[in-house]
DNA sequence: AGCCAGGCGGTCA
DNA sequence: TGACCGCATGGC
């Protein structure tokens, strides 16, 4: 059992905005399939003590959720107006995570035109054919070389439509070594990005996220259709843009305007934007 | 029932 | 380049 203390880590908001798709919740737990571990966490809302009943030891999470950024400095430095502010004051603590690359890069492709729960429905789906049980019901992401050869008839039933034969591919490129995704690390933002671009189903938004989440790019602005909608809906009202918006010329705009941490304001904007439609359903 | 979802790749002007 | 389209699937 480990414990963190920091003041700086709300695990619901971390775990619920959407950036990973392993975890569920489960009372007032969050139990998740990690590193092919399964994971049981829980924060105390009195103390904010976060406990994790796990067999990875505890440097691991102190990498996994990123407790080596400075939250406050970045939360302060992308506080450029008033609604970043909001979203920081709303959902203060929320991190983001440091995702194992090869699964984040499937997860991602997988995340194309999809809902939330499609995609950890697909995840789900393709974790119980292809992953290894390690506990009873919970399986270990499944590995390149597996997704390599896996029965086309097998691959079918995970319901990954369209982009089935994407994530063949990708599986053959790693597996094969022709594809070697620890080499992103050492690349600067633009240039992993457009390697990552050669992969067939990766385009900008999912390039940007698997920075994001994988590869250390906290300068990395990933443009989904709920960032474009609030950026469309607030920012351009306020005359931040002229001429055509589009995605590309979006990312270019956070990236500029939130600097070297604009990642974390993306996350902080997209959660923000996510809850606020939430609420707009129910009403 | 019809629109939209953490989009991408192709085409056509 | 800019606008549009098809792509599978599921949630609401």
């Amino acid at each position: 059992m480990h414990s963190f203390s920091t003041a700086d880590l709300n695990l619901d908001h971390t775990l619920d905005c959407g950036q990973v798709f392993r975890w569920e919740r489960e009372g007032d737990r969050w139990v998740g399939v990690v590193n092919g571990e399964v994971v049981r966490a829980w924060q105390d809302s009195v103390s904010m003590e976060v406990l994790i009943d796990s067999n990875l030891p505890r440097d691991f999470f102190v990498d996994y959720f990123r407790l080596d950024d400075d939250l406050p400095y970045i939360l302060d430095s992308i506080e450029k107006d008033r609604y970043i502010h909001e979203a920081i004051e709303r959902y203060r603590g929320l991190r983001i995570i440091r995702q194992e690359p090869w699964e984040c890069l499937v997860s991602y492709m997988l995340a194309t035109a999809s809902s939330i729960p499609t995609i950890k429905k697909r995840i789900s789906l393709l974790s119980r054919m292809f992953g290894v049980e390690i506990e009873p019901g919970f399986y270990s992401f499944p590995d390149a070389g597996t997704l390599a050869h896996a029965d086309v008839s097998d691959l079918c039933e995970c319901k990954l439509g369209f982009r089935t034969g994407r994530i063949q591919k990708v599986a053959q490129m790693v597996s094969g070594g022709e594809l070697c995704l620890d080499e992103l690390f050492d690349m600067d933002y633009h240039l992993a990005r457009k390697r990552l671009m050669e992969i067939e189903g990766v385009g900008e938004k999912v390039a940007d996220c698997v920075l994001l989440f994988s590869f250390e790019k906290l300068d990395s602005f990933p443009v989904d259709t709920h960032v474009r909608q609030f950026v469309e809906r607030y920012y351009a009202d306020d005359g931040y843009f002229w001429g055509k918006l589009d995605t590309h010329k979006i990312g270019e705009w956070g990236r500029r305007y939130f600097g070297e941490f604009c990642g974390y304001a993306q996350e902080y904007l997209y959660y923000h934007r996510r809850i606020e439609q939430k609420r707009s359903n129910v009403t």
